[in-house]
DNA sequence: TTGACAGTTCAACAGATGTAGAAATCTTGA
DNA sequence: TCAAGATTTCTACATCTGTTGAACTGTCAA
């Protein structure tokens, strides 16, 4: 992890609408067959309106907090939950030392 | 831990100056007898002005990440390390499950 | 090819945030 | 009591952030 890739990683995840998108994916983006969800479901889901969302989607993808995927016109969205946990797990790693 | 208070931790760790005073104050925070640092130390070692500091030590402070304890004319900062741990290691299970 | 759908990008704006200088508060040592 | 030190509070300001409506892009179905 990069100097300063970390305050981005927590400051990305310490705001309200990022939080939910990634708790809302999280149990959607594991196992052996991840489904992930639709933008728009995911709007839906939070109450936020489309340009919101895309907004906060676009700021996890930039740090990879998120991936997307197409299927016919809608984008599935998964989160990238090894990186969040390898990030936090480092983080807590540190301050346990 | 409460809704929403999730994000306000970590959003409080998510600014580059706030997550720099918790890890040089994490090694000087625990142990049998924690040792801490004044105020003036923690803004000399990072290069911020004394409001700048006190700022981000009373949002810090706030939400009890930190505590503070007078010696003398100085006021001693500790990080919380227990409720930063807790926190993280709650939304880590959370993300697990 | 075209109409509708899904989502993003653009433009604009209010409000929040981070910063530093100046002033105020609190504590101690003489 | 008083001067100096340590830190906070006040004030001001530039920048960043989150939100929205409007416009745009890409995809599919008929």
């Amino acid at each position: 992890m990069q100097a300063g890739e970390l305050a981005g990683v927590l400051g990305a995840l310490g705001q309200e609408t990022r939080l939910q998108i990634i708790r809302i994916l999280a149990p959607l983006s594991k196992g052996k067959a991840p489904v992930g969800l639709a933008a728009g479901q995911i709007a839906a889901a939070l109450g936020v309106s489309p340009p919101t969302l895309s907004f906060h989607l676009k700021d996890l993808a930039l740090r990879k907090l998120v991936v997307q995927k197409r299927r016919g016109r809608e984008l599935i969205y998964f989160a990238n939950l090894a990186l969040i946990l390898a990030a936090l797990g480092e983080f807590v790693g540190e301050l346990e030392i």
